[in-house]
DNA sequence: GCCGATTTGTCCGTATGTATC
DNA sequence: CGATACATACGGACAAATCGG
């Protein structure tokens, strides 16, 4: 992130998980910012905005900006940022091995345009994974890709990672995604696939993805083992 | 929402939403915009950034505002906004009745102020309710709230709407609550309280909330029946 | 391939309003 | 009442990306 406000909110974010900044404590002000960093102070109630967003802090009228965030807040899969499997398995420490179940070509049918919001006629690759832990099957994803936009996808690309291929080697940027959540039942598919102990259901997350250009080019399934799933989210009262 | 950023906002998502931008076309551009409102770019720049984290549109640069809301996208417990139990049963059409199941005061033990976040040794009053839809017991909410902020919650207030009374008679402003969404086995105490069908799990929402001073008052645990839960977000690859 | 028009992205300096102390 | 601190808004400047000629 090279834009200033960016830099600012990645110092006073450091700052903050790191204690310097406690829970309930207050940052500096607008203008002990906005003098340390040698800018304006749109330029800092960017950065302020974005941390309030992510809730870290909360500005009170007339008194300051303080801090809400508890260090003990668990961050199983991230507070709302996009983040892919390898990038989960590094910061919470686990071996992350992928096994790719099936891969091949589908035309969208109308029902299925109509679940995925592709539109109807187009050609998705259609990748089927279980996801590992630490040896454990945890994760059943099911992918479907524009074949359009991303073409080529080898066992080997998603044995690896199907992120770094479009991200990397396409050049793609993935911008948006929106997640629903929702338990279920557990099917046939995720009690052959899935170690799900003594569970009989998993918590599924359905995932649309846009590029750059505003174009859905991904529409997945995660099925998780329900004593290793959580996430997080951060919701205000008022606009900002 | 009274500033001129928040009143354009809720104009252009009003006409995404009704179909007047449909999904994939672009709104008008930011010099349009600031002619149409006879207001500054920065002004129409942060109502389109809103816009923007709530998932609606995508900027692209050099070209335009892109929609990328799709109508059929079902809306069951909003997209990231605080919403009490009424509002969601008025916007979905169902009947509320909330049914209070104990109410009590307790200090906080060490063990639960780490689960909980609130100081060790508060007083906090301890309310356990059912929420029915259409007749049917769906969520049983667990509610703590820290008493010297939220005093005297009588069965009368509970049965109603506890944050009615929080924001209405005690005058204090819910700002930012931070959730945490999980799935869990059913334990006794759901399936004595819910209906929950053939079901034997339930979807959980743990819940921290803010008032403005930065100051958490309430926490909770939503157990929901699986089949009448999902929850929406929006993930934005870059912090905006 | 280059240039210019269009459009979004970042940032500044200033002014005014509102809430707190 | 004045000083401080956050909130909204303006108008201008320049950068970066896109697109058409």
């Amino acid at each position: 992130m090279k834009a200033v406000y960016g830099q600012i909110y990645e110092a006073l974010l450091d700052q903050i998980q790191g204690g310097d900044y406690p829970y309930q404590s207050f940052i500096p002000s607008e203008a002990e910012l906005c003098e340390l960093y040698a800018c304006s102070h749109n330029t800092v109630r960017r950065a302020v905005r974005l941390l309030t967003q992510e809730g870290y802090v909360q500005p009170i009228n007339g008194k300051g900006v303080r801090v809400i965030y508890l260090p003990s807040e668990r961050e199983d899969f991230s507070m709302g940022g996009i983040e892919t499997f390898k990038e989960a398995a590094r910061r919470n420490n686990f071996e992350a091995v992928t096994k790719v179940v099936s891969l091949g070509h589908e035309m969208v049918s109308k029902a299925f345009a109509l679940e995925s919001g592709f539109p109807e006629g187009s050609d998705v690759t259609h990748v089927e994974r279980v996801r590992l832990m630490d040896g454990r099957a945890r994760i059943l994803d099911r992918n479907w890709y524009l074949t359009g936009l991303v073409p080529d996808i080898t066992p080997e690309v998603a044995a690896d990672s199907i992120y770094a291929y479009i991200e990397g080697t396409l050049g793609m940027r993935v911008t948006t995604s929106k997640r629903t959540f929702l338990a279920e039942k557990a099917r046939r598919a995720d009690r052959e696939l899935l170690d799900l102990g003594g569970y009989d259901f998993v918590a599924v997350v359905v995932n649309h993805t846009f590029n750059d250009d505003g174009v859905m080019f991904e529409y997945t399934q995660s099925r998780h083992h329900p004593e290793h799933f959580s996430f997080t989210t951060v919701a205000l009262r008022d606009q900002r």
